[in-house]
DNA sequence: CGATTCCCCTGATAGC
DNA sequence: TGCTATCAGGGGAATC
């Protein structure tokens, strides 16, 4: 699941790799991935751009492209970008899956049969956008049309921007009674926590996913902040958490899933009490938390 | 405004 | 062995 450490890891890798390179064709089999326009639309519009430079916005990906374009990719749940080249066919196997996405080397020849979007650059390099889910969003625009999109300007706050304060988290989480968890994975809140990271914060915090946010202290929305860039912190260094089928742009996996704290935990008992990690359904996504520490 | 539900999609898993 | 039902999950839309 990409989120803010995975989708940092791709952004610095993509910003190395393809800065300055220049995209010569596209292809794509599934037109859902691409809102808003054909594929060949889209596969018209975007050759000859120049890669020009690679942000990140809570979890959306910004590819800065010549022309005062930019490209907005959001990975959603098990989308990630792959450089590399690769030969789409049909399987010679006869079984149901009629295409291949084959690696075009002379030894190591893997399939990715969930590559449906691949960027041709000029260097003879592919980047390809793996999505086995098919949830992921790509949008291509002038960059003031894209930044001006609801889900860009209604973003929260980065949690590493130094004028994110305690005080202003607790301002903007509001003095409703959500559920805490629900409002850490709101991206018009903070941007960039989703179900992984959230529960580790909250385990991390001593709060209970369940607390009422008008019920969380000034102090502990303080805690909840230090233990949101410590451990945001800590899964960039290892680049990301590979849970799903998350890969740098090179097909590494991510540290972080090992080491991880609460996440899928539960049924284990807590490292700090001992007491074992339980699983519930918060606003239909899973809450993976122990009961005895976290109040 | 907030809470809930559905939807997109398909591999993994469980049940038969 | 193989079929079918169920589920996860980011985020947006629709509904109440």
């Amino acid at each position: 699941m990409p989120e803010l450490p995975e989708v940092e890891t791709v952004v610095r890798h993509l910003r190395h790799a393809v800065s300055g390179a220049r995209i010569i064709g596209a292809w794509c089999d599934t037109p859902n991935i691409l809102r808003g326009t054909s594929i060949a639309a889209f596969t018209r519009a975007i050759r000859g751009a120049r890669i020009e430079s690679v942000e990140r916005r809570g979890k959306n990906i910004l590819i800065g492209l010549s022309g005062d374009r930019l490209l907005l990719v959001h990975q959603k749940m098990t989308g990630h970008f792959l450089i590399g080249k690769w030969r789409i066919g049909m399987s010679s196997a006869g079984r149901s899956r009629a295409k291949t996405v084959v690696k075009d080397g002379p030894l190591t020849e893997s399939v990715n049969q969930f590559i449906h979007l691949i960027f041709r650059l000029e260097d003879g390099r592919m980047l390809g956008l793996s999505d086995l889910r098919k949830f992921a969003k790509v949008l291509l625009g002038r960059r003031e049309e894209i930044l001006a999109l609801p889900e860009l300007r209604k973003l929260g706050p980065d949690p590493f921007d130094r004028r994110l304060t305690p005080g202003v988290l607790a301002a903007r989480a509001g003095k409703g009674k959500r559920k805490i968890k629900q409002v850490l994975l709101d991206q018009n809140v903070i941007a960039g926590i989703g179900n992984i990271y959230g529960d580790d914060i909250l385990w991390r915090a001593r709060i209970s996913p369940f607390r009422p946010a008008n019920r969380v202290s000034a102090k502990g929305y303080a805690e909840i902040l230090k233990q949101t860039r410590n451990i945001l912190r800590r899964s960039i260094r290892l680049r990301g958490a590979s849970v799903s089928d998350f890969r740098d742009p090179s097909g590494e996996s991510g540290g972080y899933g090992p080491v991880r704290l609460a996440y899928q935990r539960h049924g284990t008992p807590c490292p700090r009490c001992g007491h074992m990690f339980e699983r519930k359904t918060i606003g239909s996504r899973s809450a993976h938390f122990c009961p005895k520490c976290q109040k």
